[in-house]
DNA sequence: AGATAATGTTTTAGGCTTCAAGTATTCCGC
DNA sequence: GCGGAATACTTGAAGCCTAAAACATTATCT
């Protein structure tokens, strides 16, 4: 959440151009999603981890283990257990014992969590195409295209040692 | 830091282009960020919100104000006591009351917070350099140019109403 | 000078996040 | 079927983060 274009002045050998290019990635991503949690919590009384949990099991009728919500946010499991109790207090989620498995618990939304993601989706949806507005159809195509490339080349950096 | 691709399904009207290259914004620099923190922590044993911390005072010897950092760091001043005090337990910091004005703390490196930096630093830029190693330089600059835009797009969207 | 406003920092309450350790249950090899 | 390994989750300690209230100091207005 750092200003960008802080470290380059401390850049020490010759890759100040990759420096740069990642700390305005980050200084984008940052700026919309800080306005994505703002208005969430404006207008919805909400947070993003919230809003991505019901994501999650808005797409699952039947339900979802804690363990299958965990590995789909990339979370820890730990996290999950306080996000789901919460929103289990607010009545958004359900947690129900699973038959074949009494170690697992699967989460679903109730009526009410239904209802409140879909107002808050189209809400999200709607903010997305507002900030990314000024970009041109075309220049969405490239930025897409190029971030696919980024993903790819960050993934290999990542994975190097761990197949 | 929810995978992507997982709102789409539930777009309810048509902009699902923009939510498609938001999703995709967001796992490229979470990708990135998180192998940042990982590298963070198994190399050096910190954190992210310490190395953006000590990159604003390397760059200012005199030192700042904590009201400075925290406007640099986009970050609360609250969050900024918390961290200077950690800082300054690991002895990488020095508090000291400014003389002009007794509400006002500067923080400062020590001898030992500008060494760790440093190395730190170094590393950090060649992690960067490492990550985004699998785009050309024609691509860098490219997506670099669309980000700027993103960036401007997403100012105005925020700033709309609050000049 | 005295009241009031503005500024700089800390505190408080709460949420999000991870890692590591602990508990319960299931699976697997024999 | 029994014992050990693997799996599913919870708990606890610690850090990061915010918003709002409290506190201290400085600036301003009259």
């Amino acid at each position: 959440m750092s200003d960008a274009e802080t470290l380059l002045a401390d850049a020490p050998a010759g890759h100040k151009d990759e420096l740069r290019l990642w700390l305005r990635l980050l200084t984008c991503t940052n700026l919309i999603e800080a306005e994505i949690r703002r208005r969430l919590r404006a207008d919805f009384d909400t947070t993003l981890p919230r809003f991505d949990l019901l994501a999650q099991l808005f797409r699952a009728p039947d339900g979802l283990t804690l363990g299958e919500v965990s590995r789909r946010m990339m979370v820890s499991n730990g996290n999950l257990t306080g996000l789901s109790a919460r929103l289990e207090a607010e009545g958004l989620v359900e947690r129900r014992a699973l038959a074949t498995d009494r170690r697992a618990t699967t989460l679903r939304l109730t009526a009410r969590g239904r209802r409140a993601f879909s107002a808050q989706s189209t809400a999200h949806e709607g903010w997305v195409a507002e900030l990314l507005g000024g970009l041109s159809a075309p220049e969405r195509a490239t930025l897409f295209r190029l971030l696919a490339r980024t993903k790819t080349s960050a993934r290999a950096a990542t994975e190097d040692t761990s197949p």
